[in-house]
DNA sequence: TAGATTGTTAATCGATTAACAATC
DNA sequence: TAGATTGTTAATCGATTAACAATC
């Protein structure tokens, strides 16, 4: 299959919790107008998308869901899942904790870490808390792939250097400090404060 | 001036914040590449967003930070600032007033609400709790154009609902359900679910 | 001067949307 | 059949990058 293009991989993660929703309804097809009125976007984008991957429907009944899901978990998804850590058990840690556990089966969150003496040894919602000291150690032998920054901007860089030196593949940045990590590990991104102040810019123009 | 790219603008945003370190650091001016390399962006990018909003260097000392910042604030900012309402109190929305508070002048969370009745007449981080219920009242007795919605999915339409009801300007929307808004009201969504897929899916790639 | 830099247009790349043939 | 739908190419739009003149 050719390269899918990154917006259409994010599509597909919304694609897949949306057909969910409709499958938990009853239902076992989908039209793309319905799957596109999901998402607010258009229909020609949900079957461009689908096509992209190779999914294809029938002219009466649409998308089988359960093949949606299936094709959709097929690429997005690895076969064992994939272990995370979230480091920085703050509000934005715990957040991302107890809304991500229990959802998704594949992506288990295994491992949280902190510098604060209270937080250690002690479970969020089921993860352990460990002291960022033991980072390497603990990310090598639970076999973590992916790291989610939770930490205040000063020590985002630090963190991040700690997660490659440990053998991490991705990183999800929630810090605003921006990282310089090696072409070998997936970076992406997220900035809280920009994301408030477009809306707050778009605002002001409505 | 013409329309400046929604990219551009978030670009601003982070360039803002940048150059609010060098000037810390007793710096005057900053090069494009100097700026750049904060961002992990290119140089020739950064020239172009500043020449679509009209501002110049001098090719000795590049670009004068206080004259930046200043220019780029007329854009992204108002006179008065504007007034910000996180909707739901947990982890997410705690988050959120604790990076948020103190730190942009411009923007200030001035309320929070909940359907908990634990948290609601109680402050957090000095953000009043209200209940939701009060939602339209307080939105314009507090003169609140802007909203954050941090509560659960299945809460997420109805909170947006009554946000458009008091007559909202903007929607910062935390929860995985996309929002249907009228054109009058910005929206902007962001989905951790989907952002950590994401790093899932290249994860694995690499 | 030579080298470094800004400012800007043109080219390219990536993503979305329009158009439409094919099918049931 | 007529109407609704999928699948796909071409066109368009938006954003980034290449190229380079101008300047100090």
């Amino acid at each position: 299959m050719a390269k899918i293009p990154e917006k259409t991989i994010e599509r597909l993660s919304k694609y897949r919790r949306a057909v969910l929703s409709y499958q938990a309804a009853g239902k076992h097809h989908i039209f793309s107008h319905q799957l596109a009125s999901l998402l607010h976007i258009t229909p020609v984008q949900v079957r461009r998308d689908l096509m992209l991957i190779g999914h294809t429907g029938t002219l009466r009944r649409g998308y089988e869901i359960k093949d949606l899901i299936d094709n959709i978990s097929e690429i997005i998804d690895t076969d064992k899942g994939q272990r995370v850590a979230v480091i920085g058990l703050g509000n934005l840690g715990k957040a991302f904790i107890s809304y991500l556990n229990g959802k998704r089966s594949k992506l288990t969150i295994v491992a949280a870490f902190d510098i604060n003496f209270d937080k250690i040894e002690r479970n969020f919602a089921g993860v352990p808390c460990y002291h960022i000291d033991n980072l390497n150690e603990i990310i090598k032998t639970e076999n973590i792939t992916i790291g989610i920054i939770a930490v205040p901007t000063e020590q985002a860089t630090e963190v991040a250097e700690k997660l490659v030196f440990a053998g991490i593949k991705g990183i999800l940045n929630y810090s605003p400090k921006s990282l310089n990590v090696p072409p070998s590990v997936f970076l992406e991104e997220y900035d809280m404060i920009t994301s408030l102040e477009k809306v707050a810019y778009y605002s002001k123009l409505q």
